[in-house]
RNA sequence: UCCUGAGUAGCUCAGUGGUAGAGCGAUCGGCUGUUAACCGAUUGGUCGUAGGUUCGAAUCCUACCUCAGGAGCCA
């Protein structure tokens, strides 16, 4: 038997085929006279692949009856279209219908409201946007590799599962075998997950920092790019309780040169998916967001905004427009402060550095003013917070000092201060939100339409 | 978790106290190298759930559920 060809093989073909073989599910069958039309999909491109059926088929009464959603495979010749907006077709000379589908598959050719979608999650990347969405994510995980690799970075798989149970990156998901029915409990009456199964507390990482650090201080320069889990009850359109996080980290590095990194990695991330994913982005420049092409056109001609902390309170405060909530130094930009920022100030991506040390965590290293820490944060149009690193503390009594002023006990982290007991170095790194940085080159405004199954508060259900 | 808004046909919506509607889809027929085809007909409903007000509730009130937008937390 021939292999297959994918439709997107065939219709990238430069000169007619005698034989092919195609397979993939019906978007759409339209009747003429004597033959149906079938626009056939697979997924490999955004186009489908047009099939003609002449009613000469030993089973055309069949493939008169499919439907939308019905899944066939195709033997005939690829020949040049005779009608307009196609180049190529295929002439079936034997249509199998593999599964076929009836008058209650939920997908119709006009478009779906994304709210709709989410909620037949299994069939929507069947539609041409989650289609879109999905290869664009794939050919994204690979260039955040690719810029990785190129620059010599070492992947580092961080746990999954965590004893660190105070980093301060919000609440943590337990993972626990002790039977909720009938827990080991210790002489107070408290559970005693002493007993439980990794004989201590565990919980699902909220972030691989610290293990890459380790990593970092013998490696040099390493990165971890995996799933990250928040137990918190966040309701909005950029939050999900289980998402992916790209977190460099590096050795010998200061807050520049790690602000250098951030910049240059979401530039070549949207470079590559410009390059490699056109058809996609057109798609989403049309039907999701008018202005994107745009906009990351525009990101890309130009360097981020850099702006301090103090600088960035002073201009908000200046600039006397009136917000619904007061700028004030020691407190945390509201997001309505990080919109003006960036989408009516400087309409770019803008990194603000050097924040209060009472508003960031432990890890941060302090500056010498002793009232501001290394922190930085990416924010960018429409999103907000994309990326969120620092400069680490290397100096052990800096750090000791930090986690007792947090209130954190320096004897649980032994071996992250080991890193600054034995050969420290200035280190650096930051979190890239995978799904926010897809949002951004896609323009799809909800976290939950980026992610295959999105897991958020009271639904898991797929 | 808080604030605001919305749940009516498979989908998108109209219907503000008096017989439940449209477009699309689907089905059937016609036409046609069509392509979000076209023409005609047919099909389609616990009006989110449970109470309440009223002679009468999709419509007014209460609670709950779900969804969306915004806020906080952050990536």
């Amino acid at each position: 038997m021939i292999p297959a060809l994918s439709v997107k093989e065939a219709l990238a073909s430069s000169a007619p085929r005698d034989d092919v073989r195609v397979q993939g599910w019906v978007r759409t069958r339209r009747d003429s006279k004597a033959f149906s039309f079938i626009e056939l999909n697979d997924g490999s491109s955004l186009r489908s692949l047009q099939v003609i059926a002449q009613d000469s088929l030993p089973n055309y009464l069949d493939v008169q009856r499919l439907v939308t959603g019905a899944s066939v495979e195709v033997r005939g010749k690829l020949v040049p279209s005779q009608g307009k907006g196609q180049t190529w077709e295929v002439i079936a000379d034997e249509l199998t219908i593999v599964g076929p589908s009836d008058d209650s598959y939920p997908l119709q050719k006009k478009g779906h409201t994304p709210e709709f979608l989410r909620e037949i999650a299994h069939l929507r990347p069947r539609s041409n946007l989650f289609g879109s969405v999905f290869r664009v994510r794939s050919r994204l995980a690979f260039a955040v590799h690719q810029f990785f690799q190129e620059r010599g970075f070492v992947y580092v798989h961080t746990p999954i599962i965590t004893g660190s149970d105070c980093e301060g990156a919000g609440e943590l998901f337990r993972i626990t075998t002790i039977d909720a029915k009938n827990p080991p409990r210790t002489g107070d009456g408290e559970i005693d997950y002493a007993r439980d199964f990794f004989a201590r507390s565990t919980f699902l990482t909220v972030s691989g920092q610290l293990e890459a650090e380790a990593f970092a201080c013998a490696l040099s320069k390493v990165y971890t790019f995996g799933p990250t889990f928040r137990a918190e009850n966040s309701n909005t359109s950029r939050h999900a309780n289980e998402f992916w996080m790209i977190e460099p980290e590096m050795a010998f590095c200061d807050l520049n040169g790690n602000m250098d990194v951030a910049e240059e990695l979401v530039k070549y991330l949207i470079r590559d998916v410009r390059v490699n994913c056109p058809e996609e982005i057109e798609l989403f420049g049309k039907f999701v967001d008018k202005g994107l092409i745009a906009r990351l056109d525009f990101v890309l001609d130009r360097p981020f905004q850099r702006i301090s902390y103090t600088e960035a309170v002073e201009l908000l405060r200046a600039n006397g427009q009136s917000f619904e909530f007061p700028v004030e130094y020691g407190t945390n930009l509201q997001s309505e402060h990080e919109r003006w920022l960036t989408e009516k100030h400087f309409k770019c991506p803008v990194t603000v550095f050097n924040y209060p040390k009472e508003i960031k965590p432990f890890y941060m290293r302090l500056n010498d003013d002793g009232k501001t820490v290394t922190a930085m944060d990416v924010l960018v149009p429409g999103i907000g917070e994309i990326v969120g690193g620092s400069q680490r503390e290397e100096r052990l009594d800096g750090l000791e000092a930090n986690m007792r002023r947090h209130g954190l006990d320096p004897a649980d982290y032994k071996w992250y201060l080991d890193l600054r007991r034995y050969g420290t170095v200035p280190h650096a790194g930051f979190g890239l939100g995978f799904e926010r940085m897809l949002m951004f080159v896609t323009g799809v405004p909800n976290i939950r339409d980026v992610i295959p199954f999105a897991r958020t508060p009271g639904s898991a259900e797929f």
